[in-house]
DNA sequence: TCGCTGTTGCGGCTCATTCGCATTAATGTG
DNA sequence: CACATTAATGCGAATGAGCCGCAACAGCGA
């Protein structure tokens, strides 16, 4: 089912998409560059934030359009961290996402975390549970601790927004 | 922790909504017959159209500030269903969701199935998981049997969408 | 019956993402 | 190397879900 094992460096992915019939443009090669060298998590407008530090023109939904094709080409996944936009990751580091509710932050975890859920899952319904897709809601620990509505000072990857108050 | 039990009827809420100093208008009688007497899972959207086959002028956003209010009030609560708008059901009525990310079949699922899952991401991380908030997703049986990309003729809650195909 | 104040209709706005279209440029070929 | 193909791009506009502000309206307690 694999089509394409594993993309190990820019170059790679380069010469896989170019053997696909696609073509290697700077725009490009400086996102696969980013996604490489950046970390985890990055949503589409911080790779274009990053892709245009380089390339200035390189236009926001010239770089869906790339991270799209890299998804079909299989170098890439993205998942959606409970509300707010999709993140994008390389393939070879896919993990689960756990996502506090409250003060954003963002839990990478092993998909060992699911097999218990997968399992049930296949069992009782026959549903092939795809635990990287979403994230997993519900509160961290810093903010469990606290009484229901106050937000924990979050370490997460976004600002911590609370919601209205009672 | 529960403010307000489980509202067993709509004048019931409505006197919830009364004795919060809320007020009972039309709209949200209608609206609360509607999520009283149909399914479960219907998209604000959907329960616009019927509030509005009663009441042909209420607007779409009394519907969302509506439903927020019964949201806070402790009556409704919403999930999304994997992509798509979020659906809104009886707080009474919770339950876990599994979404066929091919067919787009939507399985209700007890919420005993995330057990070990909520054990688990406890245990190791603290995190406290809520499993009703967002679906889990993944392929159905009927889906999984197949080759990928073939989605089956989903017999879900909502319509089966096969999203444009490849 | 009044008046206070919660609700509504309406239109416009945001945010994330996608589309159409004319233009540009990466490639294989001659 | 010049050229034709045709994939990619820039740009702006559109989409879909949901939220916001504001002025007009309408419950409800007095």
């Amino acid at each position: 089912m694999a089509a394409t094992p594993a993309p190990r460096s820019v170059d790679d992915v380069l010469e896989l998409l170019r053997s696909r019939g696609g073509r290697v443009t700077s725009s490009r090669r400086v996102l696969l560059a980013a996604l490489f060298e950046g970390g985890p998590h990055r949503t589409a407008e911080e790779l274009a934030a990053e892709v245009q530090a380089q390339l200035a023109d390189v236009h926001l939904s010239t770089v869906y359009r790339n991270l799209d094709e890299l998804e079909r080409l299989g170098v890439l996944v993205h998942s959606h961290l409970g509300h707010g936009p999709a993140t994008y990751h390389l393939a070879s580091e896919t993990h689960g996402h756990l996502v506090c509710e409250q003060c954003g932050a963002t839990l990478e975890v092993p998909e060992e975390l699911f097999a218990a859920l997968v399992r049930a899952a296949r069992t009782a319904y026959g549903f092939v549970v795809d635990a990287r897709h979403f994230a997993v809601v519900g509160r961290c620990a810093a903010c469990a601790a606290l009484p229901a509505g106050a937000p924990a000072s979050a370490a997460g990857t976004s600002e911590p927004e609370p919601s209205g108050g009672p």
